[in-house]
DNA sequence: AACCTTTGCGCAAAGCTTTGCGGAATTATC
DNA sequence: GATAATTCCGCAAAGCTTTGCGCAAAGGTT
């Protein structure tokens, strides 16, 4: 760090005035001379003085950083969002730090207090696919920590969110399925405490209601997201009595890890099996056959995500907490449609 | 933010003893009495204090914050590399920073005056596309700020780098091709300035040299790592006279772009034309025909470059910058073998 | 010419931490 | 019992910024 930056300090003893008028000169304060305040802002300019936001922080019990809790940090679906809030962070003067928790509840309470130790001004988070305990977010939601939840939720009542219309998707994912004729259609799902597993399951029975078909329990099975559990959900969907015809994977990760065993075991996409997933754009068209799929707006989500937090930052009283909720899109390729 | 933390004045005044002595009990130091020092660090464990980094920071003139520049956030190929400093960044008890360039120079300069208004203790970054000019890194140097660069990177002689063997990757790849009975060997490469581009078009040209082949210069097309420019690249080759047999992409990107474009023309691969990339696992092996690719070991880069960060901070002295250049592997698949 | 209002600027505190130095009280020494 | 040496703790400054208050000089008023 050295001695890199210039403070009010050197600006006052090169014009031989007083820090604080310095400081008054350089936010146009009425108090000061026109002349002087022109000194002071070309010497500002001149030797390139920027407030110390460390003492900023300090004086004014606020920080510019926005801290952000992903699961992951390496999928598209994470590294998009993150994208999409670090944009907005950015066009406000905010800058994020990110930490990830792994999936482990363990280490997302870890990187929550370190963020808040870091005297972050807020927290925007996804929960990990482990956390079924929320009490860790009491304490910020009686200090009025500012607080946004994005795709993995909880305590919506408290917290404002940001969620895509997972009931709706899945449905029209079901209904789209039927509409190309598929019958037995199979849904590998996530870990059951999630909001988006148990949404899309609604979505899913909603679906084959409307459809008139039954909902089969062996049709619906649970993996933890990985690409293994992913496989292996696929293996037992594919070993049923009687197999399904089409399978609804819960997120790209498992669409994909779907594909690779449907075609290892020499079945045909679509023929045999239909197949869609929720994906970004640019895995499901490389694909062979592309897979129809449900498009998360993941940059808007992050954007979305930022507002939510700005609004909280920006509010004096304490804002009642908003959900906003984003419309997926169903894109129809290849892969379910035969 | 609000009064959520305690302060060494809140314990002191707790204690009834002065700001001076629980800051020193804290610390364990000598001259305070063991009975004493206990009953403030119990305290301080009760009322969960932690110290003020913007308090530490300003007295200290240092931060534990690391400015991460990316010319994009949502490739796999930078998220991991986020991944990997994050990860040393957390065991070292440092946070990251992360903004993104979008590839352009204008905004490269601006996050890096950014983050270092922000006062981060240093910044490892990877170049933008766009730039050429690199007199904005002269401060940082002479003010021995830290600094690394990964993957895209200058003034090596100045700054500890983290690359891979992109020359000798190239080679390889090249030879590979020939031994697999291709001759028409083509290589979409990136923009020409960047240091990655030239070290693999040196590999490709002593390859092709090794295999006595004679370097075409119509076979070497540029593009600047978009799709749409990578699709194009791929038409140029694909409409040549006498068409190449095998391509060779730059990056991941450049590779699936041109899969699709040579797909697109009904040619088949491998046995109409070769493919190769430079890509990360998962999406060369989910494609059809799965990718022949070297491997970059993103992750490891991501902390390798942590810990060259680390070196120079804390150095007392300036260390001699070093570089890094991690080993890659060639991953044969399906795309390159008829 | 005496008083009042502006105008223009500085003092000092607050926010939190670390640390050199000084000082009071206790213990040891002669 | 007086002096020297410990032991244990507080004062204050530094790091940087903002802001209420005070103060001097200049100008205006009668």
């Amino acid at each position: 760090m050295s001695k890199r930056h210039v403070s009010l300090k050197t600006l006052a003893q090169t014009l031989n005035v007083s820090i604080s008028t310095v400081s008054r000169a350089l936010r146009n304060h009425p108090d000061i001379s026109a002349e002087l305040t022109q000194k002071v802002q070309e010497l500002a300019q001149e030797l390139d003085y920027s407030p110390n936001p460390l003492a900023i922080g300090l004086l004014k019990h606020q920080s510019n950083t926005i801290g952000v809790i992903v699961p992951d940090l390496v999928t598209y679906f994470f590294s998009s969002i993150i994208s999409g809030i670090e944009s907005v962070a950015n066009e406000h003067g905010y800058y994020i730090v990110i930490r990830c928790s792994y999936e482990s509840a363990e280490k997302e309470k870890e990187c929550l207090d370190n963020l808040l130790k870091l005297r972050v001004a807020g927290i925007i988070m996804c929960l990990a696919q482990e956390t079924q305990d929320y009490a860790h977010f009491s304490n910020l939601i009686e200090e009025q920590v500012p607080l946004v939840f994005f795709d993995r939720i909880c305590r919506p009542e408290e917290v404002s969110t940001v969620v895509v219309d997972n009931l709706e998707a899945a449905r029209r994912i079901t209904r789209h399925f039927f509409e190309s004729g598929y019958r037995r259609i199979a849904h590998i799902a996530g870990p059951a405490q999630l909001n988006i597993t148990q949404e899309r399951i609604q979505g899913y029975q909603q679906g084959l209601a409307e459809c008139d078909l039954a909902f089969d329990e062996s049709l619906l099975v649970h993996c933890d997201l990985s690409i293994p559990s992913a496989t292996e959900a696929t293996r037992q969907l594919l070993a049923l009595p009687v197999r399904p015809d089409a399978i609804f994977g819960v997120n790209d990760t498992t669409a994909f890890a779907a594909m690779k065993e449907i075609k290892r075991q020499g079945l045909r996409i679509p023929n045999d099996v239909g197949l869609v997933g929720f994906t970004d754009e640019f895995h499901a068209t490389v694909v062979e056959p592309t897979l129809t799929s449900v498009m998360h707006p993941t940059y808007e989500m992050g954007r979305e995500a930022g507002l939510l937090f700005l609004e909280q930052v920006n509010a004096q009283a304490a804002p009642a907490p908003r959900q906003a909720v984003l419309t997926t899109q169903l894109v129809i390729r290849e892969s379910s449609v035969r």
